[in-house]
DNA sequence: ATAATACCTGAGCAGATTACTAGGTTATTT
DNA sequence: AAATAACCTAGTAATCTGCTCAGGTATTAT
């Protein structure tokens, strides 16, 4: 989990979407200008959207992005988590080198406060 | 508002202390050990809670650091913005560039976010 | 006193990430 | 046919991460 500009540009974006969604898609370049945010960049961010399901494309003129599933389905953590590819590959990865209680404790400490922040932000 | 490795290695650094408490102050190379993070790394991480005022430090053999208030009384929304110096100036500094109502919205719904996150982790 | 311990500081560095630019291709509407 | 907008690929400057190195300085045990 990660919580970076990155995320909060494709949480803004999304949220650009659900207000105008009444009018059709919503281009790119619409939210670009609106928020401020580089076209090609968004195009970036939304490949990820659209692979992880959230959005659908319609292409050419008049075209854009729709969301994919009904805006209150959608979870913020979803959002953050399909442009922040997280690397959280812990240290001690499942099993492996978690010889001393320690380690163990600390890393189900830290997994405990992700996933409650997942479901926070659900 | 950040959530990495870098904030996972002090709040996790912050609760071994918390656990050795009682054995009087934790030296850095105690933690690293046991954690598994660099020392240096370790020494740089805690030059910043330390200006935070979350943990004092004890020179000399024997020395280490001890919690500078009760462990309940830290948050680990404190641990985390001390480590990730948030660069969190958003687009719209203030007032200045807030034109329209869209951007003040999503900025707002942002900052939200933000504080009920950092609300959480208290 | 002196050695050991451990905090403190700053510089540097490889690798990754961020935010962005540039320049295309493909599909669809008008 | 021409315009539009999604889609794709590659590159880039700046920053961040996690770490090493190389030295300090302060405190305490002996």
């Amino acid at each position: 989990m990660k919580l970076s500009t990155k995320g909060r540009y494709a949480v803004t974006a999304m949220f650009d979407i659900a207000l105008h969604h009444d009018e059709g898609p919503v281009s790119l370049s619409d939210i670009a200008e609106r928020q401020g945010i580089s076209l090609s960049y968004l195009e970036q961010l939304f490949t990820n959207l659209r692979k992880q399901g959230l959005v659908k494309s319609t292409r050419g003129p008049g075209g854009g992005y729709s969301l994919a599933i009904d805006s209150e389905q959608i979870a913020i953590a979803d959002v953050i988590e399909a442009v922040d590819e997280n690397v959280d590959a812990t240290r001690c990865g499942g099993s492996e080198n978690c010889q001393n209680h320690q380690r163990c404790l600390t890393h189900e400490l830290w997994e405990n406060l992700s996933n409650q922040i997942r479901s926070y932000l659900s």
